[in-house]
RNA sequence: GCGUCUGUAGCUCAGCUGGAUAGAGCGUUCGCCUUCUAAGCGAAAUGUCGAGGGUUCGAAUCCCCCCAGGCGUACCA
């Protein structure tokens, strides 16, 4: 790599400087860490490093300190310098390196033979190195259906798992279940009203204001209590002639646990329909059966981490930086939420992952530090866990905003899918960094037009899908009524680019004016690496959404200035190889986010 | 009150491990289809980087404070 050259070239230099006595007080031991740049500005150079940061040691101006290195690499006087692939001048802080041509069309070539080598692998790296990570998002209520922030929670989270494996991370895939706690009682009873309204008894959701006890109200479980009453006609049958108020207890668990199971088989349908795989359910129930909570309160409680107070068990979650202590074992004998999850993050530290990685609403944030507290309790650091908070989701539909409850009438993510489609939905909730609110414009996200990044890239590569076809086809042409012989047979092409050799590429820097265009792209494309690291070591999926949105752009620039096919075949061949390449690098980007790449459009 | 996220062009946002003139897209105006997809490309205009301090040779970027908005602050899950 180029810029490893660079580097070292001015680390020579700056030894020699340092052992003659010119940068005054600077040591071979404080020399922070510098950087090669690629400048903005491409008139300054290739690469850019800027020194200014030794000043402070050295005690002179930027311009100075950089004259002193620069002395010390390769020939020439003064403020510029060549040494066999850069020429080296100074300006101000900055030493630019201007690569000269046939090293820069080496590395060009050498980006385009790795590309088409590694094809859709390009980018794959173990910067991971196998760590074994858990990943656990989405994790909704099974007590109604997504809405539209878990489309984002689960978009993200598949991206997020896609962008690690690619970067060597090994990555189990988990959703938690809550299928335990008066939620799910309130689920059952509000299926029974359901229920008895649908059996033609009049009966409506009663008014609650106790925390404790409320009710589903959502249109949702009329088509869950359909198939209550058409899998359990006896059942449907006691309740027609009892018509009680309230289901009895044998009913009432078995209409918990048919709702439950009902909501999430939808749910589970949906998530594959959106192209979101866990390797597991988790089940809060399973955490009790087994009795891994009680002995994981054993362990708290050995460890000296619980104590009573006003009838109840508390956590020392202050003792860890908690605000304030939080209840275990509530008054009535019951657990928290919160003592369920401790259990289930214990057993995922338990399984042996070394970081646990949840993607939780914004609307979790205080929670954070009472999990944290019990990751320590355990002896664990507390940086195995890292929780992502997403900000939340703000819906808009002809200018107006759609607010998402999630008891009365909402847009769900069942909805926003059939309205904008698989690709728009996914491309479109993982496109923001997840620190910002989302701003999701349905009229947007289904326009087909250059408004809408997703159609953007992916038209990039149904355009350079279409000029491959093109070359191995044989085409009309409609001024002349006749038909123009395909360039090549299909096997050639193919042959020559998974066999592609640097030299044949030679062929590509012959017009310095073409020259320049094929290097932006190639530049372009060889960036992709460094994307995805950034955005595997960020968890930000983002990145690559920005990132193929360039690159759409840059190709699409390229494909209106340049013209790939043409009778020079060898010419066009190793343009071809270039169109290949942003073929493989766009459809590796698209799978990763879960975006289909098609050939036509 | 406390915690947390956000505040960059009319709109939606990049840039925020400090660096050389702050970038895109949309919208506006004007161009480009006689050969590879015009779902595209080119040109023009647009900014007290929320305000104020500080650190630094250098700040949209780091620190402090203030202002505005979102979210949270349960013996709910």
């Amino acid at each position: 790599m180029l810029k490893q050259e660079c580097l070292e070239l001015l680390r020579q230099g700056l030894n020699k400087a340092i052992d003659t006595g010119e940068c005054g007080g600077l040591t071979k031991t404080d020399i922070p860490e510098l950087k090669a740049e690629i400048p903005k500005n491409r008139e300054y150079g290739d690469l850019s490093i800027n020194i200014s940061c030794l000043c402070r040691y050295t005690g002179k101006s930027p311009l100075e300190t950089a004259k002193s290195i620069v002395k010390y690499i390769g020939e020439g006087e003064g403020c510029e310098k060549e040494v066999e692939k850069f020429k080296i001048k100074i300006a101000g802080g900055f030493i630019n390196f201007k690569i000269k041509t046939e090293s820069l069309n080496r590395e060009m070539n050498s980006v385009i033979e790795e590309i088409l080598k590694t094809k859709t692998e390009y980018g794959k790296n173990n910067e991971g190195n196998g760590e074994r990570i858990i990943l656990e998002y989405v994790s909704a209520n099974p007590t109604g259906p997504f809405h539209i922030g878990h489309g984002r929670w689960a978009a993200l989270g598949s991206t997020l798992a896609n962008v690690l494996k690619f970067s060597g991370y090994e990555v189990y895939q988990e959703y938690y279940v809550n299928d335990a706690g008066n939620q799910i009682n309130n689920l059952g009873r509000s299926l029974y009203i359901r229920v008895l309204q649908q059996l033609g008894i009049n009966a409506e959701f009663p008014e609650t204001d106790t925390k404790t006890k409320s009710y589903y109200t959502g249109e949702y479980l009329t088509d869950c209590a359909k198939s209550f009453i058409e899998q359990n006609p006896q059942v449907a049958e006691e309740i027609r002639t009892k018509q009680c108020e309230e289901a009895d207890e044998k009913t009432h668990k078995q209409l918990c646990e048919f709702a439950k199971t009902y909501i999430l088989t939808g749910q589970k349908m949906l998530l594959e329909k959106f192209r979101v795989h866990f390797d597991n359910f988790y089940f809060e129930t399973s955490l009790h059966e087994r009795g891994d909570v009680q002995s994981c309160l054993n362990k708290l409680q050995a460890k000296g981490m619980l104590y009573e107070k006003e009838n109840a068990l508390w956590f020392k979650s202050s003792l860890y930086g908690d605000d304030e202590d939080r209840v275990i074992k509530k008054t009535d004998g019951s657990y928290t939420y919160l003592t369920a999850d401790i259990a289930y993050h214990y057993d995922k530290l338990r399984r042996g992952f070394s970081k646990i990685i949840n993607i939780w609403g914004a609307d979790h944030h205080g929670y954070i530090p009472r999990m944290r507290a019990a990751i320590e309790s355990f002896g664990y650091p507390a940086d195995v866990l890292v929780v992502l908070l997403g900000q939340l989701v703000n819906l808009s539909m002809n200018g107006e905003q759609v607010r998402m409850g999630k008891r009365t009438k909402m847009v769900t993510l069942r909805d926003l899918i059939e309205e904008v489609g698989i690709d728009a939905t996914r491309y479109w909730m993982i496109m923001r960094d997840i620190d910002n609110t989302l701003e999701f414009d349905i009229d947007l996200a289904k326009s087909k037009s250059d408004e809408n990044p997703v159609f953007y890239v992916q038209y990039a590569h149904a355009r350079a899908c279409s000029i491959m076809r093109n070359a191995v086809t044989e085409r009309q042409d409609t001024i002349n009524k006749v038909t123009l012989p395909k360039i090549f047979e299909k096997s050639e092409l193919e042959s020559y680019l998974n066999n592609i050799s640097q030299n044949s590429l030679d062929i590509l820097w012959k017009d310095e004016q073409e020259a320049i265009e094929f290097r932006t792209i190639i530049r372009k494309l060889s960036e992709y690496k460094e994307v995805i690291l950034t955005s595997a070591k960020k968890y930000s999926p983002y990145l690559i959404t920005n990132y193929l949105k360039e690159l759409a752009a840059v190709f699409h620039k390229f494909y209106a200035q340049t013209r790939i096919l043409s009778e020079d075949k060898e010419l066009t061949k190793a343009k071809l190889a270039i169109i290949k390449s942003v073929i493989y690098i766009i459809k590796s980007g698209l799978e990763i986010i879960g975006v289909n790449a098609p050939e036509k459009m």
